[in-house]
RNA sequence: GUGCCUGUAGUUUAGUGGUAAAACUUCGGCUUGUGGAGCCGAUAUCGAGAGUUCAAUUCUCUCCAGGCACCCCA
């Protein structure tokens, strides 16, 4: 079953992948595949465009966004000194390169909003567990240069959408407003000095945090924090009137969607660019009694792209799944990618005659995008149909030395062992018609 | 980053203070026009390093990796 360690084969260690990083191949591969065209296809339905960004950027990129004081900056992110001295770091997320990208290259000149989905490997220097890793994918999508609450919906419907595609069942949709800077520092103002009053019964962690970062103890996971949380002053009642109205909207809109959601005023996330909506999205967990796990999040960043240098606000939002987390996760369909096809035929030569032609067939098919595995290696017809069967390929063709001179191969439906000689002329017919 | 548990062939497991056994897989050979039967053969410096010891895979320590919990998050 599950494998409780794992031992360096190599004959060097420093040969070997590092912790937290892993090989996709076989199923794993095909799954992942799978889940990103799906995705990419819903995406690309509700009008979003796809962008790749660099693995590195700049660290400054992610220090001046995600911002100092949050775990993802101060503890997990990998940086490297190029050398020519530049500070660059791995991303440990989509969303502020792809707001670099739009501020680089002048998208505020387009049409507003600018609708991009992208996905890719992330990196986060964490100790991995089961469903953490060191390098993840992540699976964004994201409207850029639009305020309206409408966008919010879009998104998060889009989000959920490829949940759903995926095979997610009763996910569970947390949601807040953190508020925009009008109604949030008078919140945040609220909100330290109810927890200045209360610091005597705070966890240690959560007062070291009210000096950097207050919010944050809003979802402590401390006893003690909890109970001080159950009377602290929460975000939305403080939100302005136009905050309150968007969020209100937004609310609407998930509802008219039949998405179901739970207000839940603690949420803030831990990345310190988010505005006004937020959210998380949960899972049951795969084990007995475990707690649900999250697998998707994000929400309003107006400011953002202000402070990476753009001269005037970008109001955008986003939403980003954990994409190994969706595949390793018991309801998912295991989507099978088209682009990269799983081989149904397993192509068997027999004969020196035959060998010498197989290529050619192969080329037939090739031509034709038939995906097939063949045995060209072996010899004997047995070890052949062997292999097809331990890699449970469903039809088999057979092109011994009489086909050759004939011209024909004989396709076998390797599941009830029927089989029938087929010219090649009407081969390819012959195929589709098994589909 | 902290704590606990784990680490024997590709896989799943035996085993012992005197350098390792089995099954399956894989590869090679014999066979060979229909699901690989059968037979023969090959594959482990017992996660790495150090220490204790006449001797360590087996004891101790350190490191590494995996799992779990915390932190945090996807």
């Amino acid at each position: 079953m599950k494998k409780t360690h794992k031992n360096i084969k190599t004959k060097n260690k420093d040969i070997a992948s590092p912790k937290g990083m892993r090989d996709l191949m076989n199923e794993a591969y095909y799954n992942f595949q799978g889940f990103f065209e799906k995705a990419q296809e819903v995406a690309v339905y509700y009008g979003f465009k796809p962008i790749d960004t660099p693995l590195l950027e700049h660290r400054e990129t992610f220090t001046t966004s995600i911002g100092a004081g949050t775990d993802i900056v101060d503890k997990e992110m990998y940086t490297l000194k190029t050398k020519g001295g530049d500070h660059l770091a791995l991303r440990p997320e989509h969303t502020a390169p792809l707001v670099r990208a739009y501020i680089e290259h002048g998208m505020q000149n387009m049409p507003q909003p600018l609708m991009f989905y992208q996905y890719g490997p992330v990196f986060r220097h964490d100790n991995p567990q089961h469903g953490r890793y060191r390098q993840f994918w992540q699976f964004d999508v994201d409207a850029l240069g639009s305020e309206k609450s409408i966008m919010d919906a879009l998104v998060i419907k889009t989000g959920m959408t490829i949940l759903e595609e995926a095979g997610a069942h009763n996910l569970s949709v947390d949601i807040n407003s953190i508020g925009d800077k009008e109604c949030r520092s008078g919140y945040m103002r609220e909100l330290i000095s109810y927890y200045r009053k209360h610091i005597h019964d705070l966890g240690i962690i959560d007062r070291e945090r009210l000096k950097i970062n207050p919010l944050r103890i809003l979802d402590s996971k401390d006893p003690k924090t909890k109970e001080v949380n159950e009377n602290a002053p929460d975000s939305i009642s403080f939100l302005c009137a136009a905050c309150k109205k968007h969020f209100k909207e937004v609310l609407e809109y998930l509802e008219e969607m039949n998405i179901e959601y739970k207000i839940n005023k603690n949420l803030v996330r831990g990345l310190s660019y988010y505005t006004r909506t937020v959210f998380e999205v949960y899972t049951d967990s795969e084990e007995e009694n475990g707690l649900p796990v999250q697998i998707a999040s994000g929400g309003r960043y107006d400011y953002l792209a202000h402070q990476l240098g753009s001269k005037k606000d970008v109001p955008a939002v986003g939403f980003s799944m954990g994409v190994d987390r969706i595949v390793e996760s018991k309801w998912y369909k295991k989507l099978s990618p088209r682009i990269i096809k799983k081989p149904k035929i397993c192509f068997i030569q027999l004969g020196t005659e035959a060998k010498l032609k197989s290529l050619n067939i192969i080329e037939i098919l090739r031509k034709a995008h038939v995906p097939i595995t063949q045995s060209l290696s072996r010899d004997s017809l047995g070890s052949q149909l062997g292999i097809a069967e331990k890699l449970a390929i469903p039809y088999a063709i057979i092109f011994g030395v009489k086909e050759a001179l004939e011209n024909s191969v004989i396709v076998r439906d390797m599941s009830n062992r029927s089989q029938e000689t087929v010219k090649l002329n009407k081969l390819l017919e012959y195929l589709k018609e098994l589909k």
